[in-house]
DNA sequence: TTAGCTTATTCATATAGTTGACTATGGCAA
DNA sequence: TTGCCATAGTCAACTATATGAATAAGCTAA
């Protein structure tokens, strides 16, 4: 039931199919709720069924169909009382990538190349994902500097999340290019000696 | 079939029971890998059935029994399997306050204030853990320097991802301040006036 | 012209995660 | 001396999430 609130956050952008959602989730709640499309087309049947949205059928000539979910006065405010009330649960995260880095010790060097190249590839995505944002946020500031933008704008939700999610590839970013030096350095260090004899 | 794999890791540092692993998942792994008592036990229960993890039960005289775990052979096969195996999942974020963040200009001053003090709440706690993390720290490096830790030290993937953690961290305190700033400044700016009128 | 991609959605099934209550024991403080 | 907190765990029921496949249309490049 926590999902939905995702959702309505989305919608608070505008109108959307469960397709526009499913790839980006309007590209700026998914960074911080993500969701698999099953998952959001059921979300949004139900909360049809609850009045919360509402759907229009969209017909279109060279593609299927699509429904077209908006929130009604009814979702606003039920979004508005989950906002304003009770505490926001603590940040949930499940990173595979921290768990193989856990066990970066348990073999030779064979593993230890492994969990360097997953951290490799975590700093990659990372820094694609840092470039989109800074696009978003400069589509977003459209010219105005950061200060001109938070005193005018009428929304800056969507910019202060934005930068919520560039913090975190940042932060990203640098811990794993530590983490690359320090696990080659100590490579060099141990010389393919004692870890090697680790291996078995 | 994800989650067992944080707890091989956690079992890892030495053996300890289900409930050992549920405050605080041995203090470390937790803080990737979140889970609660009855998942772990249910766990637990499960990998000794498959030969991953093997308990002892430790008779204790002014509190209940426990059953202590510890990693199997197989289990350390398995767990090493999956480290040097396919790329990591990536990480999987479950924000609400960044679902608040996002709705912030829903309604009026009020809504907005119930989302800073929220930020407030989430700095708070990530300053608190910021500062546990630091303890963390200094006990593991128990004196020497970080370079002389990493080239020396028999486990490192512990430290790296205590680092991820001091880094996840102070990026959220870092947002949370500016966050609140720019929250504060744009309540000045438009001094109860349109915000006011957003109410309704 | 056929294989693969994108749009757009639905169905069924499997796995994972949450919630609340319940059993025990002992320590500590009001 | 009652009540709450910490240790240590179990059970049942529920909700949420993920996986895989199916359908159906048109577009594009080999």
């Amino acid at each position: 039931m926590a999902l939905r609130n995702a959702v309505m956050a989305a919608l608070l952008e505008g109108e959307a199919s469960g397709y526009d959602l499913a790839k980006g989730f309007e590209a700026s709640v998914a960074n911080f709720w993500m969701a698999t499309p099953q998952q959001l087309y059921r979300e949004l049947e139900r909360m049809e069924g609850e009045g919360l949205v509402s759907a229009r059928v969209v017909q279109q000539e060279r593609r299927p169909n699509k429904r077209l979910f908006s929130l009604t006065e009814a979702g606003r405010r039920v979004l508005r009382a989950y906002v304003a009330g009770g505490p926001a649960k603590p940040l949930a995260i499940r990173d595979e990538l921290m768990v193989k880095v856990q066990c970066v010790d348990i073999g030779g060097a064979e593993d230890v190349a492994a969990v360097l190249a997953a951290v490799a590839e975590r700093v990659e995505r990372s820094t694609a994902k840092l470039a989109r944002y800074r696009r978003m946020q400069e589509r977003m500031l459209a010219g105005r500097t950061e200060d001109e933008y938070l005193a005018t704008a009428e929304r800056v939700g969507p910019y202060l999340t934005l930068q919520g999610g560039i913090a975190l590839e940042k932060g990203n970013i640098q811990w794993g290019e530590t983490v690359l030096e320090r696990l080659a350095q100590r490579a060099a260090a141990l010389g393919g000696g004692p870890a090697a004899t680790l291996s078995g």
